[in-house]
DNA sequence: AGCACGCCGACT
DNA sequence: GTCGGCGTGCTC
């Protein structure tokens, strides 16, 4: 009988391989291959594995070694390629390689269920054929401007490994480059090849998965984002490892999709803070797409109005090709003028200057929309007592409750703490407490109230709680039921309402001060993204163009100046000027190591112990803080930054640190960030 | 990460 | 006298 030793990791923090025997019960049964997922036992209970290895001797002593439960057979194994992204994952955030490779796959896949992926398979097998792309796309494209057929150009005739960074502004017609790109790539070779096309929120923009199937009516187009159930998820994933699938349209997690055929990248606003994984394994899935593109020599194309630093540096030094779009796609469109409304000269009443007022009515006598944007949901920030100093902080983080007033609620953002709205002050029994600053639900009632036949509606994570609420909302201000839209930056993204004439940004000054160096730069995002909700309706007969006003107290700040003038690239050259001079990111690269306790000393000396770790010439080490929030959910938060100018120093010297790190004796949590970003 | 074993406080 | 707190140790 055949003996074979197959070496698998799992999903653990474990950094090895595990080994287990596998027996030939059946003559004939084919040998397991590095690629396949098998299930195990593991301590006592039964985990799902990936084979890395497969041997014909084991150093363990042959009691220690296990016998393979099952083999996942009836599935084409995962590419080298495949694992080598995650391999690189792995390394580069400084995790083991099962952590990365296994929550990677459908859970499905893992779960031991042979029922639903035999079902699943089947479906597979059983769909249409697989469309050519001549057959597909039959829809006649749009006509492409100079700009944009130098784009497509560029993008079809790379060869090899080409990083392009398509800035174009909004509206300029970036969905066609890449829907051009896409098909020329697919259609220019015999071999199926696929295309991968990321997106920041799927759920936020159903408008580009409607333009990438009318524009390919019949080509298999699969989703893959968090949102699905999952079994639409493995029938996804499947038809993407099954080459089946030749576009590929997903979230951040589809960076980790098993494509064999992969041939081009697109990052749809590649600037986008959410394609950086926040829990768990932090990656960035726009920089591990890239490292894709490298790995398999193919184009990759990041695109956005607003690159972020990191890119726009790779553009300046030569890494990668820039192209811009600096027309709007449709040529009576034009861009919506920004106006500064100082308001110091203009004292806002409720949170809201009367220039905005007339603006807003100007909208309502003439039938446009209008959409305030504030980036703070609830009613106010905090609720306090005049009488006696009293604020609503929460009990268990270093954050206020908020009012929650429609919902008769305290809530902390934070933690998962509620309360009933109190009705007079607890420490001192005062019944008039008051609510300080603004938030979307207030600013919603002040609007209601100046004007009164107006139809509002408000647009933030607690409006749009319930599932399809948030497309629904959208629906209805399409359709025109809406004429005033009050929202948080949910509603900055992707949706173009057409008879939307005004934007007015109510309190963005914050984060021209804040201590997070990146404030500047999401700022400057979303007021592009904020205006260009705005900006895509053509001159109207008869009237203006599109409006955006910002209420300020600082009209002189240059990031205005620049967001009047539609002027990213000034913006971008002066951030970076910055960046180079503070010897910060990307002139410097960052690794963040955090640690949690009960009690912040507890944090505090573990950091200080790992400052005493580090013995690298190379590295700047910074002290260990508490975190701004210091407590959430009462658990105590410190953190300690290091910084290095040479990422392969960094990477060399985060091995070594995170090995002796490991040895130490805490009772605090810990983990490490690469490339930190919310710092 | 799970999951078990193991030794000290408030309950049927 | 037991149920259960989480410390610590292991997983092929």
């Amino acid at each position: 009988m055949e003996q074979k030793i197959l070496q698998v990791v799992i999903d653990a923090p474990l950094d090895t391989v595990f080994d287990y025997r596998w027996l030939q019960t059946i003559a004939g049964m084919p040998v397991p291959q590095g690629g396949q997922i098998v299930i195990v036992p593991f301590g006592r209970r039964e985990v799902a594995a990936l084979i890395v290895a497969v041997v014909g001797h084991s150093a363990l002593d042959p009691a220690q070694i296990k016998d393979v439960i099952a083999v996942r057979s009836d599935l084409a194994p995962l590419t080298a390629d495949w694992f080598g992204l995650c391999r690189f994952a792995a390394a580069y955030y400084q995790r083991p390689l099962g952590e990365v490779a296994l929550p990677a796959l459908p859970k499905n896949l893992r779960a031991g269920n042979a029922v639903s992926l035999t079902r699943a398979l089947k479906k597979v097998a059983a769909s249409a054929p697989i469309a050519s792309v001549e057959s597909a796309a039959q829809i006649a494209p749009p006509g492409l401007n100079a700009e944009q057929e130098l784009a497509v150009g560029t993008i079809a005739a790379a060869q090899g490994f080409s990083p392009i960074l398509l800035h174009g502004i909004t509206g300029s017609g970036k969905t066609e480059v890449y829907l051009n790109a896409a098909q020329r790539i697919l259609s220019a070779s015999d071999e199926p090849g696929q295309v991968l096309m990321m997106i920041p929120e799927i759920n936020l923009t159903p408008q580009l998965e409607q333009s990438v199937r009318n524009r390919f009516p019949g080509l298999p187009v699969v989703t893959l984002h968090s949102g699905l159930a999952e079994g639409a998820r493995l029938a996804s994933w499947l038809d993407a490892h099954l080459g089946r699938a030749r576009i590929v349209l997903g979230t951040r997690l589809a960076v980790l999709a098993s494509m064999p055929q992969l041939r081009l990248i697109i990052v749809d606003e590649e600037h986008d803070p959410s394609y950086k994984q926040q829990e768990g394994l932090r990656y960035s899935a726009r920089d591990l797409a890239v490292w894709r593109a490298h790995q398999k020599g193919i184009p990759i194309v990041l695109g956005s109005a607003t690159p972020s630093a990191e890119s726009w540096q790779h553009a300046a030094s030569g890494r990668y090709v820039r192209l811009s779009l600096r027309q709007r796609a449709t040529p009576e469109a034009v861009l919506p003028k920004v106006r500064l409304i100082d308001m110091e000269r203009d004292k806002p009443a409720d949170g809201i200057t009367s220039t905005l007022i007339t603006a807003i009515r100007r909208r309502l006598e003439k039938r446009e929309q209008s959409l305030l944007f504030l980036n703070r949901r609830g009613y106010a920030p905090v609720l306090s007592c005049d009488a006696c100093g009293w604020v609503s902080n929460c009990s268990r983080c270093t954050a206020f409750m908020v009012l929650h007033r429609p919902e008769h609620r305290l809530r902390c953002h934070h933690c998962s703490l509620e309360l009933r709205i109190p009705k007079s002050c607890p420490t001192c029994g005062n019944v008039d407490l008051q609510p300080l600053g603004r938030g979307t639900q207030r600013i919603e009632e002040t609007l209601q109230t100046v004007f009164p036949e107006a139809r509002l509606l408000r647009i933030d994570a607690d409006s749009t709680r319930r599932k399809g609420s948030a497309q629904e909302a959208f629906d209805s201000v399409h359709r025109g039921e809406v004429d005033i839209l009050v929202g948080t930056q949910m509603v900055a993204k992707g949706h173009d309402f057409r008879n939307l004439t005004l934007v007015g940004v109510l309190n963005p000054d914050t984060a021209l001060f804040s201590h997070d160096y990146r404030a500047s730069e999401r700022l400057f995002a979303q007021l592009m993204q904020v205006a260009g909700r705005a900006g895509r309706t053509a001159t109207r007969e008869g009237g203006n163009a599109s409006e955006v006003l910002i209420q300020t107290r600082y009209p002189q700040h240059p990031l205005y100046a620049a967001v009047m003038a539609h002027d990213y690239q000034r913006f971008a050259d002066g951030l970076l000027e910055e960046r180079r001079q503070a010897g910060l990111p990307p002139f410097v690269y960052q690794a963040l190591l955090r640690a949690e306790a009960p009690a912040l000393q507890t944090a505090l000396d573990f950091l200080q112990i790992a400052v005493e770790l580090v013995d690298d010439e190379a590295i700047v080490v910074n002290d260990p803080i508490p975190m701004t929030m210091t407590r959430v959910a009462n658990v105590e938060r410190a953190q300690l930054l290091i910084e290095c100018p040479s990422r392969p120093a960094l990477q060399n010297f985060l091995g070594d640190w995170l090995a002796s790190l490991r040895a130490v004796k805490t009772r605090a949590r810990w983990s490490l960030e690469v490339d930190p970003v919310d710092i």
